[in-house]
DNA sequence: TCTCCGGGAGAACAGTTGTTAACTGCATGG
DNA sequence: CCATGCAGTTAACAACTGTTCTCCCGGAGA
């Protein structure tokens, strides 16, 4: 698309990005409202002053990794919801999608989790408006569905909140599980497919 | 049941319940993990060294917070749960229910919804253990249901745990619609209730 | 080739932090 | 009534924080 970036702006990029990098690795082990600025300006080996260049503080950092952490999973929400398969294998799909997407970027889901109802307004706000992106493309891909005959918006946009929050949650389950043996996982696996089965299984009750 | 404490010991648990309530109120705008041990004594004003007389550090004073902010729920719980009503009148209640312990003990639902992912593992595990004994204890009211004949175990524990998790959800909803006008509330309430009434759809359909 | 712009370095600032030590006053148990 | 234990105080410590100002240097545009 754009042609190449000249040294210049390319350099700064590549700092940027080291400062985001070393952020998220700090915050694994603490949230972001104790997050300090010259811990991560230390961490990448570049001055303090330095990280005013790229952010105007670390709640600001915050925000550029949600984009980071939540921008580029659009696409592979509509994909999952999608209904070209039967329930149970579209449930066995979603959940071994979660499970790789956490094994890839396990410091982003943490972040994401952590910070949700962090201590930093901003990056809340942040994460609020992502997951409300989510859940209405989630409804709108479900308003596709024939055995959405007869919803209501409202009911729409309810389940696919369920269906966010359930994403998150299971994020989260295997996130604990991820140094745990593999039974553990197993078991974090079924459980998210139980739950999305009784979900399933609701939705196709409904209009009773 | 006891009987009364020694001046001594009073004015000691007073003070310490002191250190309690002004963390709680710090911790409204930020995270346990930036919480400073003196910033508690300065708003309790005591010294900052009467602090290690009644906690090792700020994390610990985390734990003592998930007990003082869960622990005294478990009574509310198993009434929530156990089927004496129809199913519509007893989640209307629930949700009710929700709200209005939100309503009265705000800062300590803030509290548990921030922390359950953030940034200090004892606290971490302490909530985690808490609202795993919420799920026991929410398998156990339904294992008594009559629709229940037939649920396995596991079964039973995913559905507490769909419970529990619904629990948090909403309170945390809840939470953010506070000083919102009551219209929002309202919203809220039907929202939860949507949710709850498709988890109980699925349950009754749960062995077909 | 020269000038300019901006990413980054360096030093210094006033405050803050957790933790230690030695103390003071007073309720408590013998 | 007196000795003891302990909640809370005072003072000091080195280490750390965010922010400002001044400077440097090399790529970019003319």
């Amino acid at each position: 698309m754009s042609h190449t970036l000249g040294v210049r702006q390319a350099q700064k990029q590549r700092t940027r990005q080291a400062l985001l990098d070393a952020a998220l690795a700090l915050l694994e082990e603490q949230s972001l409202s104790s997050l300090g600025l010259r811990e991560v300006t230390r961490a990448v080996g570049v001055a303090p002053t330095a990280f005013y260049r790229h952010f105007h503080s670390t709640a600001d950092l915050g925000v550029a990794l949600v984009e980071e952490a939540l921008g580029s999973l659009h696409p592979m929400i509509r994909t999952t919801v999608s209904p070209e398969q039967h329930s149970d294998e579209r449930i066995a799909r979603a959940v071994e999608l979660i499970a790789g997407h956490v094994a890839a970027h396990p410091a982003h889901v943490r972040f994401i989790a952590r910070e949700r109802h962090g201590g930093v307004q901003p990056v809340r706000e942040a994460i609020r408006d992502q997951l409300g992106r989510f859940a209405e493309e989630v409804r709108d891909e479900l308003a596709g569905d024939p055995g959405a005959a007869g919803w209501d918006d409202g009911d729409l946009l309810m389940l696919a909140g369920l269906y966010v929050d359930q994403m998150l949650s299971t994020a989260s389950l295997f996130l604990e599980a991820l140094n745990a043996p593999e039974r553990e996982r197993r078991r974090v696996a079924e459980l998210a497919a139980r739950r999305l089965r009784l979900i399933s299984i609701g939705r196709g009750h409904w209009l009773d």
